[in-house]
DNA sequence: TTGACTATCCTTAGTAA
DNA sequence: TTTACTAAGGATAGTCA
């Protein structure tokens, strides 16, 4: 097997789901079989909580550690909250528009799809009055989809 | 083989250094095949110094998000106005998705219906009052404009 | 101590239910 | 989607130099 990024997305998530299993297990051994101390953290990019090893308490207790080995400046700002808000919520956003013009594409082919093949309207809406419901919705389409363009500009810029 | 703590010195260190290896093998791997951020920390008794993987600043970059986790912050009592704004903002990105997603079923219904009637519109449209579910989109709409917006400000502020 | 070297055991990718 | 299974390859305990 190659060692590369698995591009399938139900096969990456199977490997995940294995080799972590298979990562804290190695923790535990590690640590019982030769006294030392050691914590592991994962996270998965959609994930906001990670999977860690062995315990919240635990990885606080090797990080304490960590934090005070000569190597590592305590003095870094690497708990400044506010300028990892900012990164996070720009990643967090570029995702969600990602996903929302995904989804919107999606949506038009299987609607399309389904009036193919069993060529049914939900009833609900078969009284409406098309033209100006279309027309609004239509509009407010355009002006988030200009949102987007603009907010992807602004940040290329 | 045990799974215990070995007693013999040497084969305690000899199998301590297989085994980091080994570990540190597997968070290469699990990373690589999976695209997940992990990082791994492991103290020796008698060395001041980790073993880490995959650096000092890979490790730094994980435990600066890790340190940013919910439950984190929680476990830190870290009650602070920014962790509450993040809180804040992370409720809103899921409201957001919600509402996009119900809006964007609304309107693929509402687009198909359309489709569906092009060719034999009713002349007469025009005479149809909005009822309640045009109400009920355009107040959706609202929502997501103002939410969008709400975004826009929490990514440049 | 360290570095091979294997036999054994373990992990896991692929598959199927 | 999860669970179960298994062959193949990988990790490593024990050994020797």
């Amino acid at each position: 097997m190659k060692l590369a990024f698995i591009t399938n997305h139900t096969a990456r998530r199977a490997t995940y789901k294995k080799r972590v299993k298979g990562l804290m297990k190695k923790l535990y051994e590690i640590t019982t079989l030769c006294g030392v101390q050691a914590c592991g953290i994962v996270f998965k990019p959609d994930d906001l909580e990670p999977q860690i090893w062995p315990s919240i308490q635990g990885v606080h207790s090797v990080l304490v550690r960590f934090m005070h080995t000569p190597d590592f400046d305590r003095d870094q700002k690497m708990f400044n909250h506010e300028s990892y808000l900012k990164e996070r919520i720009q990643k967090l956003n570029e995702k969600l528009k990602k996903k929302m013009k995904e989804h919107r594409m999606m949506w038009m082919s299987l609607q399309l799809h389904h009036y193919l093949e069993v060529g049914n309207v939900p009833e609900d809406l078969s009284t409406l009055d098309m033209n100006d419901l279309t027309y609004v919705i239509n509009e407010k389409m355009r002006e988030i989809d200009m949102k987007m363009v603009q907010l992807e500009k602004d940040e290329r810029a």
